[in-house]
DNA sequence: GATGAATGAGTTTTCATTCAT
DNA sequence: TATGAATGAAAACTCATTCAT
């Protein structure tokens, strides 16, 4: 028992550490971008020495992907809880939009590491990285797929149209955060899913 | 008569040297991504000594720099005509798609350096390229705006509204460019287009 | 207890690498002038990996900040004591000479380094060194003074002649060294003070 | 003869570069120091390509001992007729002084060659600009050896007394130049000379 | 486990010099 | 003779990683 006690108390302490190294490398690659996440920095930013990091994790390459799903775990989490339920998937869009442009506001500074995360999708180094955002194209894919059975969606490419749809998202979100973040979140939330259930055209009387 | 000759023959061959350099930039930012990008590569890659590249680039950023313009100058003119005609709106906006995938199907590897341009273009260092995006942002606005004038779309806040478009046809290319260029580019081009001016939205009868 | 220990000896080896450093530094700037002094160099002198200088000193720059004080700092800190104390301003200034010239001809080599140093006295980003030597310039300038006020000495402009002071030393240093330091520090010294004091005319009977 | 014209206009033709090439060096190192005299800026600065510096000059020494020779060349002129005529040594110790001053009120911005001179004095490198410095220390000597004979000085060594009375000179032109050539030459010259000739002693009635 | 001193390969940049024209 | 494009050796500096304690 007493070896258990120990046990524990060792896992909660080296979680905690690693989560201190996780902090340091989200708050560096927030303030300074991928440039300035050294491993120098990390250690001094974590209080721990530079000998810990690689005690914790393998190399620098496992602190990124560790930082940025971190990063994104919120989002995400948020994000499949909402897409995952059962209400009618323009109604599943509307909060995505919504959803994600929330999110930016909060951690809009996260958004450059985002971009860096983009980059590196498309490395022949960072599969991992890339296949979580197929997971999520997959999964904005199956809501129109659904809309598009419950005959609510015309029919569509769902892959490509899941792809733009997110990056149609990430467009305002990067033009808002250009603006300073400016008008309300519903607002812009709503000129999106408008825009993707309705088109652009003025309709004639 | 044969100092100009002489003169011109210069140039040419300064401009051959440079255009070497360029070319090399871009094979090695298309193969590696950024981190393959190193002077030394640069050197070897155009066949030239490693000085040399400081004889035409100010530093490692000039090359970068150049290598990006030179890299999307042709789609950029050819969008900016398009852009600039006087063609009605929803015409241009469906050009511009076209366009737009029809030259990644081209230079689809170059997708990975515009991802970097990108973050670059959130840098605090970089307001060129970033400028160079906004001004491409405000051209597609002006558009929409036209549009709105002529009571062809919907009121809208047009910057918001020209990021999402632009930023939608880049989610379709990377989806392209994922499925492996699948499908045809017409047919992918209206399908942007199609969401944009009509929605997603089933019409009833 | 443990702990202490454990913590001074790393002092007292941190303190020893960085002092191979300098070492390394002084050997260089002595035997190969400044010209010599590479990183490179430094670091094989110093029997340590190049990155280790920077581990030490923040750039090139700091290192011979650092050589420099180090080599002359036992001059300074004795000719401090020397003009401080409270003995008759000529005998200061007697013995100011004496012990300049024995410093030289026991540290002759680094007298190379002395004019390096006073390239780097003019040059505008070196207002440290500088410094160093005007308040040097201003401690002879003070004896002077004092000198003065005891009416000991002739009225004159301090500042310039303690300058003047100073460089006759150099001088007389420079020659014993191009002589290989000929003939006792003594008389040299006597020479520079008989003369200060009573000038170089045959005094009439 | 006419193969003599041809010949004597190609004399003066290259003559005129040559000048011109030194001119560039002087206002470089005038200007940036040392460290801004760079084959590339000495040849934009001249006004020819880099490549006629070494139809000129063997190479960058060159160009360095020959600017150097120029620039000091009217000093050591001048000093040298001055040193050279028949007056009373104590005379010419005194006009030394005063034109020592002069010209470094004129060519102020000159001593930090100077200084670069002097270290590179003390080089293996360079046995010829020691020299010409030696050259000028024996001159001193000579016409304090020639006061001696006169009767006029004490005895003493008098090279190492030369050196003394150059560096001398020199710390009180560093000092002027430091407070910014204040005061009239005519006055600290006659310092120095003061000085040397009668000391720093006030004499007793 | 934690440390942090030491490493050294790798990177950018400089610049004197050469050589074909 | 004059050119200037090209060179490449050498320099300063970075930083992920290792390892003895």
């Amino acid at each position: 028992m007493g070896v258990d006690k120990k046990q524990e108390r060792k896992k909660v302490l080296e979680a905690f550490t690693r989560q201190g190294i996780l902090d340091a490398a989200i708050g560096l690659l927030t303030r300074d971008g991928i440039q300035g996440l050294t491993m120098d920095r990390v250690a001094m930013e974590a209080g721990v020495a530079k000998g810990t990091l690689y005690v914790y994790f393998k190399n620098k390459e496992e602190i990124l992907d560790a930082t940025l799903d971190a990063s994104f775990d919120p989002l995400i989490r948020e994000l499949s809880v909402l897409l995952d339920d059962d209400r009618a998937p323009d109604r599943k869009l509307a909060d995505f939009s919504l959803c994600h442009l929330r999110f930016f506001d909060e951690h809009g500074d996260l958004i450059r590491v985002l971009f860096f995360d983009r980059e590196r999708m498309h490395s022949e180094k960072n599969h991992y990285t890339d296949s979580r955002y197929r997971t999520f194209v997959k999964r904005v894919a199956d809501v129109l797929d659904e809309g598009g059975r419950q005959g609510l969606f015309v029919p569509l490419d769902s892959m490509k149209v899941a792809a733009m749809f997110i990056e149609a998202n990430m467009g305002m979100i990067m033009q808002r955060i250009h603006d300073g973040i400016s008008g309300d979140v519903e607002k812009d939330a709503r000129q999106i899913t408008d825009i993707f259930m309705e088109g652009l055209r003025q309709k004639k009387k």
